[in-house]
DNA sequence: GCTGAAAGTCGGCACCT
DNA sequence: AGGTGCCGACTTTCAGC
């Protein structure tokens, strides 16, 4: 098993894989042949490489990105969680249920004066602050909740690494 | 201008519309006859939907996911920022040099105890301690930086909306 | 590991319901 | 609005270099 979340580097990369994830991040429905043209090479060659870095996992995958504001998620906040971790059987537990909820987009284990940073994202505040008092705050072993709403966002290229 | 960044819903949206863009999500390299099957229409008819949807901005984009682990980009963290607001011309300032670091891949204004909240990712602690010290912490008016290394990533739905 | 050709498949458009 | 049919373009496999 893979507990640490750990992953090897499975192959050799050259300049052309990097200028195919490169542009397949950018434009992930670019056509083989508009791609093997802009690293000038053979569509079937092209695609060959694409399909090595699929395999490889080094893509992990294709997806249309939507526009939040406009399908009703108005709202988004980071939010600081402490518990009680005097029990250890109640991080798992917590991490179940935070994985559960759907106004979690994205939950992190930090090291610091927290122990979890959620990432929020609802539909206006009334929907976020009922997800704090009924949901967050009837964790067991919730301690102190710290929340910081997003007023706006500045960068916004997760998912973009700098290759 | 649009200085609230605000995007008013465009267009009537009806359950295939909803349907498309879940799919495109999950899989965004679907051929538009497979997407039709899936949505019950002919592949006219679906490609001209998906079209509206991309013309109105519904969907933003498409993009390879990669992996961050496997191309060196072993660090994560949630960095909290405090600035000195005497200096209102800081503000822009600050938000023009935070979006030109690479190691910056989000960037949050936020309500509560601090001004900014930074997503960081970098190739490993060194990379990111030079980040810090030598980057941030030399930025006008920067009063108080607040590091929370990622220990572990529980939840990564950041760019997938529960429609 | 790349090229080129062949066969199946798809996207895009015109036209019709 | 949605469906059908067509043609050029594309994807994908495989033999050969």
């Amino acid at each position: 098993m893979d507990l640490l979340g750990e992953r090897k580097l499975r192959m050799q990369l050259d300049a052309i894989d990097f200028r195919i994830m490169t542009i397949l991040q950018a434009n992930g429905r670019l056509s083989n042949q508009d791609l093997a043209d802009k690293v000038a090479l053979s569509p079937s060659a092209c695609l060959r490489r694409v399909r090595t870095l699929e395999d490889n996992g080094l893509i992990r995958g294709y997806h249309a990105r939507l526009d939040a504001q406009q399908l009703g998620f108005e709202l988004e906040a980071i939010v600081h969680v402490t518990v009680d971790h005097s029990r250890p059987d109640w991080h798992d537990a917590f991490l179940q249920q935070v994985n559960s909820f759907d106004e979690v987009v994205a939950a992190y284990v930090v090291s610091g004066a927290s122990n979890y940073v959620l990432h929020i994202r609802a539909k206006g505040l009334p929907a976020f602050s009922s997800f704090v008092v009924e949901k967050l705050n009837k964790l067991p072993g919730m301690r102190d909740i710290c929340s910081y709403i997003v007023l706006k966002t500045v960068k916004d290229k997760l998912g973009e690494l700098p290759l």
